[in-house]
RNA sequence: GGAGAGAUGACUGAGAGGCCGAAAGUGGCAGAUUGCUAAUCUGUUGUGCGGGUUACACUGCACCGAGGGUUCGAAUCCCUCUCUCUCCGCCA
């Protein structure tokens, strides 16, 4: 959410944002929608203000009459001010959804296009192994090596859905136990969060549970929604707070399951794991000074970095483009891992950073000395490891020929012996 | 799941229909002072949204967990919800 005066005040530049972002929305209805509402605001202040009076002269001697007066005229205002109390409501909210809708700033640097054929490759590390034999995609090879089970997954559960089995059950579990080790020792909290969060925290990071488009499972009867990403949740854990300056910049580290109802993305790109509607992801997170954001992004990056080096796995570092980003980042880094299988790069990790705009929703926000009021936290997200996609990378960049599959050592695992 | 207690400003904690945006203390800020690393004294110190000003000043409304209700008037009374604590039950 941008503050609503600096909408005003930027006009320009949150227009020419709105273009580059690919938002169709109209900045004039908003703006109405804003003089509208502080209208109806004004009008209901005055009521107020006339009520407030009637009872401060209450206070004072009446006669009978004068006062029977007073109580006649405030209940009459009593009816006055409801209407206008519901029409502030509704316009406040009509100004509401507007303005959420509208995303965040953009980075300066960050590639302007419409979609992902325009970010920008900023580096690669490692080189996409040259195999001898054909590569098989992580599903055959999984499948091969009793490591995974779709059938299953689809029959308790539904498509997208499995059942991960032997080694690779081992697997996830080093893997996060790898990434949670790493977070530790780059100075995060690393905490199991809950699954499920409440609708306003949702919303207060940027997500929709509600709507046809929703990536989001909600649970009925209730304001619980399964999280997509611990995103969520460590976001959520300090609304509402004021924080100590000294205390920043504050990391945390969050282990939990991501649950994601791939609306409309049947078919693409959704072979085997690659998109599936539960996995188990190691999310960073970070609150931070204003003024610190841009540096504390690159060193999110350097992490996620950091650790796909030590997995051994080839990836490349993206910078991605306005039209891609999603509304509450500032700006967005992608690491692509090489995947044999679709022989093509594919997302493994996501840093985003999403300045003040999450902060303003939940309401965080940070005091320093000599300095009057308080600020907007800056809030930065960032995957450490996705459980999911990140088996898919480990698999299939170590398949030998034989039908075995190499591990990195860091992980401490033997590795997957072939089974034909 | 059952029974009870509670939620007040950055924090501790009073307030029990109008004199309360809210005592007092702590902390923060500004100043005074003192021969010694801090004490003492004085002043000041909430947030949001409006109006107003070149900018201040000034000013209106709202906010005492959230949402409703009663009342001319609610932090205070009633209802619902959320959360915290204590006890009992149950369970992993």
């Amino acid at each position: 959410m941008l503050d609503l005066r600096e909408i005003r005040e930027r006009r320009e530049e949150v227009e020419a944002n709105l273009r580059n972002r690919n938002v169709s929305l109209k900045l004039d209805v908003l703006l109405e929608a804003d003089e509208h509402a502080r209208r109806a605001k004004r009008e209901l202040d005055a009521v107020r203000q006339r009520r407030n009076e009637i009872g401060a002269l209450m206070q004072t001697p009446l006669s009978p009459a004068e006062r029977a007066r007073c109580i006649e005229e405030s209940r009459r205002l009593k009816e006055i001010e409801a209407e206008l109390d519901a029409d502030v409501q509704t316009r406040e909210k009509e100004r509401r959804d507007l303005q959420m809708a509208v995303p965040n700033f953009t980075h300066p640097a960050a590639p302007v296009g419409p979609d992902d054929a325009h970010n920008r490759v900023l580096r690669t590390v490692g080189e996409p192994a040259r195999l001898d034999f054909s590569a098989k995609d992580h599903v055959e090879l999984m499948e091969a090596l009793d490591l995974v089970d779709f059938d299953s997954g689809a029959k308790v559960a539904g498509q997208k859905f499995y059942f991960l089995k032997n080694e690779a059950v081992l697997l996830e579990l080093a893997l996060v136990q790898f990434a949670t080790r790493i977070l530790r020792e780059e100075g995060f909290t690393v905490c199991i969060t809950p699954d499920l969060a409440r609708r306003e925290i949702l919303d207060g990071i940027g997500f929709n549970p509600r709507g046809a488009s929703t990536q989001i499972y909600s649970v009925a009867d209730s304001e619980l929604s399964l999280i997509a990403t611990a995103e969520i949740t460590l976001g959520g854990m300090l609304a509402g707070e004021v924080l100590e300056a000294e205390a920043l910049p504050l990391l945390f580290g969050g282990i939990s399951h991501c649950f994601r109802t791939e609306a409309g993305s049947a078919g693409r790109e959704s072979r085997g794991l690659y998109r599936v509607h539960q996995f188990t992801k190691v999310e960073m997170f970070a609150f931070t000074r204003p003024e610190d954001s841009g540096a504390m992004h690159e060193r999110i990056v350097a992490i996620e970095e950091r650790i796909y080096r030590e997995l051994g796995v080839p990836f490349r570092v993206v910078d991605v483009c306005t039209g891609d980003l999603g509304a509450p980042a500032y700006r967005k880094y992608d690491l692509e891992a090489w995947m044999p299988g679709r022989e093509r790069w594919g997302e493994i990790t996501s840093a985003s950073n999403c300045t003040d705009y999450q902060a303003r929703r939940l309401d965080i926000r940070f005091r320093e000395q000599g300095r009057k009021g308080t600020r907007h936290v800056h809030m930065l997200n960032g995957t450490a490891i996705a459980v999911s996609r990140a088996l898919i990378a480990l698999i299939e960049n170590g398949q030998r020929a034989d039908g075995s599959i190499r591990l990195p050592a860091c992980l401490g695992l033997a590795d997957i012996p072939a089974r034909w």
